[in-house]
DNA sequence: CGGCATCCCAAGCGATACTG
DNA sequence: CAGTATCGCTTGGGATGCCG
């Protein structure tokens, strides 16, 4: 099998996930159900967003809790280890924009050849 | 397009790959060489660790240098980026020893059904 | 309202063989 | 020693349509 490559990569894997990050950060002080979240990343189809949240509760990382009211409602939160990565999200976030000049390759983000030197 | 998800997703990116964070622990002090990190990590082939290296470079994260001697000879150590993204690693590596209880469902990790309280 | 099923495409990872 | 090319499998992401 994979046998595990670094237990950094462990903690990578539950937040590898194009939407998880923006997820977890809509999570970070309120709960929210799935609509909320649907109306948070207007981007995301619904069954993305159903598949990283699956992945996000399979992980431990949020807690699904399902309401048996009609029509019916679901719940999505930060589980205590989702907690407990809030500030690793926080500090890539922070880092992102501290460094964002040393990203400018990461994307299709320049329209524009940025002027070399003038 | 994609639109971007979130910044921190940008960070993730750099490091998302199973054998990245690994790559970068053992870049973190030293420069080395490929035949090194083949050695350092038996359990990847040459081809899938030419794939991350070549990422991480195209990313800006690590820099090669090429030597013409011969035989050949390929250095690689982390660029101002890299440097600075160690910190980050070393977080999750800290996080993951110190969550590893939490992360107890993430992998084949456990042969036993971990002694439910004997 | 929330989720599942299906179909499709792109990327990632992995093994092997070959080249300079 | 270092890298490339090919082939195949698995995952992830995305669009649509149907169900409870």
């Amino acid at each position: 099998m994979p046998s595990l490559p670094c237990p950094a990569y462990q903690v990578l894997r539950l937040l590898t996930g194009k939407w998880k990050p923006a997820i977890l950060f809509h999570l970070r002080e309120q709960t929210l159900r799935f609509g909320d979240l649907r109306r948070c990343l207007p981007e995301v189809s619904q069954k993305v967003l159903t598949a990283q949240l699956k992945e996000l509760e399979s992980d431990g990382v949020i807690i699904r809790t399902l309401y048996p009211d009609v029509p019916p409602r679901v719940e999505y939160c930060l589980s205590p280890l989702g907690v407990a990565l809030i500030p690793l999200l926080q500090q890539m976030h922070d880092f992102a924009l501290n460094h964002v000049d040393l990203l400018a390759g990461q994307g299709p983000v320049s329209s524009e050849p940025a002027a070399t030197s003038g």
